[in-house]
DNA sequence: AGCGCATGTGTCATCGTTGACATATAGATC
DNA sequence: GATCTATATGTCAACGATGACACATGCGCT
């Protein structure tokens, strides 16, 4: 019908009123007579009026638009739940969210920042950011910015898991189900961006719990089972490569593993291909350990994994956000918990 | 430092021009001396100012925004290759992407395109709708709707791919490689909303193929070996229950199928875990055949399946609504090709 | 000199909503 | 009868960018 809707002062034309009554009655603030509000709705249903949202956010300096800057959704599932949970959160509560993936381009993200400060973003969330002078480019533009999973700066807000405490239970689950000869296969803490703060970073956390998890148990370790790479090649589709090549690697020591801990569901995975390859059987041969749960549904053996509350990482990071919006304090980081999820992939140590 | 933006006038204030002169000197048109030029560039460099996009949209009453409504993001892969490449498509033509999953609700997804209207994108892609009234509700509000993958409507533009063709190639597959008893595990018809225009549904499409590929082949089809139902649980995290049962009722049969056609790799994916659980070695024992390609890096063995062109299916997609923006023509219907990738799980026929 | 055209710049209404402010009436209180 | 308060409504200037329009100036041509 009407190719365009109408805007309030045909409505306050049509319902024999002035445009402050219309606001008034939508609103539902001040006070209307019972008569003015009933025009006021005949007229809005008439018309099929909807506000113009762009018209109010200019008036009111407000987007009610919120960015979200992650690393790579196509790569990681990971990124999918967390855009699913702060949108979620951010449409419960009159917010709009507009992505951006930068993959791992630090001229690309700068773009995107720069597309959200010309939109007005009420605040930017950022998973992971790939640099922190892009993160502290939003500090000039007065717009606030809170960091997942990882930071890089001193200043922004912060949600993250505890990886120590989750990469702990996931070696001492293996060691009490009797394995000794256990592989560590991650993030090399030298090719990730550290923070700013000099926190101790996600690959610095796994690693260590790892090395205090073997000490504590009285087992060695071992250079040869621990191998440190990326965890994906962000330029592919997350084929699992860097895994298999670790894999296949520490089943051609003399000794190899009984377990390994690969400390992201994507290279679990690679590892379970070069394992189905080599014929070995899981959890017969070897157990594994994943970490993130972002594919156990959709793998056979079903993966043992630190689960991440993704989904609890995006709802508080969007908290983060509008308590910075609303100018309410709340503390700089918050820490979440990451728990062991026993799926099919472990099992007692061969022998 | 500033924490809010310079505006126009204040940089032609700055700059000692009037704000037609700025507007001028960055948009690069009209005529503008050098002198003026440079006196704006550094007023604008020593502002730092940024245009305001929302004054912009609302002055010209664009949104350079398109609204891009999902099923579910977080349950299948599928919407997150499309949603990329709109997004990319997007981005590279000065668009933005506000993303909305419906989850199967109607009425959510009608809140969704209130919210689209209201915040006047200037067009909407549905993959897919799940209600063809929330798409006819934009042509009223005069924003142009495309359908990716699935049409529920006779009116909006229309890009999928050939399940026909693609569903073929499987079969044919499977026959070459010595199969004839090939169970079908699929979306039944009768779950899935119809095409108002009574195209075949996509549903329609790969029955018929299986149903025609037998045929073709001289081969028997028999009832047991046809499995329709969901896809997956939309409430759920996609986990392949759907995939496992069928696979489980296949297994039982008096003659189980050597090979098994799952119409979504998801469906495929649970197929899988029934037979690692009832111990068949794929391809030795069975040979398994997906549709979508959106599961194949993660799983082991690695899954041959249809291909569906996705990132080309979001960006035709963008390209659509453009067209539709800018009144240009376009054809209201494209087709684009699915081919078979052929990885690890399928191999010769046992016996 | 007079005209046309290319070049360069400024003015200002407009987009649709908001909300501060002004105004008006009726009833209550002193 | 004067003053105050609660109720009810209207006016209008923002918000910041855009671009149609008007107005210059200078050059070349007849």
């Amino acid at each position: 019908m009407a190719s365009k809707s109408a805007t309030l002062i045909e409505v306050a034309k049509l319902a024999g009123v002035s445009t402050a009554t219309v606001n008034r009655v939508l609103k539902q603030q001040g006070y209307i007579s019972e008569e003015a509000r009933e025009k006021v709705l005949a007229a809005v249903a008439a018309t099929n009026y909807r506000p113009n949202v762009v018209a109010r956010n200019l008036r009111t300096q407000r987007s009610q638009t919120i960015g979200l800057m992650l690393t790579a959704i196509t790569v990681n599932p990971f990124f999918v739940g967390v855009a699913h949970a702060v949108e979620a959160a951010a449409i419960a509560a009159g917010y709009r969210v507009v992505i951006f993936n930068h993959g791992g381009s630090d001229s690309y993200e700068r773009h995107g920042v720069e597309t959200f400060i010309a939109q007005r973003v009420d605040a930017v969330l950022f998973c992971t950011a790939a640099n922190p002078a892009n993160v502290e480019l939003l500090a000039g533009a007065g717009i606030p910015a809170i960091e997942i999973e990882r930071s890089l700066t001193e200043t922004a807000r912060f949600v993250r898991v505890n990886n120590y405490v989750g990469a702990r239970a996931a070696i001492d689950h293996l060691v009490g189900l009797g394995h000794r000869r256990i592989a560590f296969v991650g993030g090399d803490p030298a090719l990730y961006p550290q923070d700013a703060a000099r926190r101790r970073s996600v690959e610095e956390d796994r690693l260590a719990a790892y090395r205090d998890g073997m000490a504590a148990h009285g087992l060695d370790l071992q250079a040869d089972y621990v191998r440190l790479g990326q965890y994906y090649d962000l330029a592919s589709d997350g084929s699992g490569a860097e895994g298999r090549a670790h894999a296949e690697a520490l089943l051609s020591l003399p000794t190899p593993p009984t377990a390994i801990f690969a400390t992201c569901d994507i290279l679990a995975v690679g590892v379970l291909q070069a394992l189905y390859k080599a014929g070995k059987k899981v959890p017969h041969d070897l157990s594994v350990v994943g970490f993130d749960d972002t594919l156990a549904p959709y793998l056979a053996p079903q993966l043992t994994t630190v689960a991440q509350p993704i989904a609890e990482l995006g709802r508080q990071g969007f908290e983060m956000a509008r308590a910075a919006i609303d100018k309410r304090d709340m503390q700089g980081e918050v820490v979440l918990d990451a728990g062991l999820v026993i799926r099919q992939s472990t099992g007692p140590a061969p022998g």
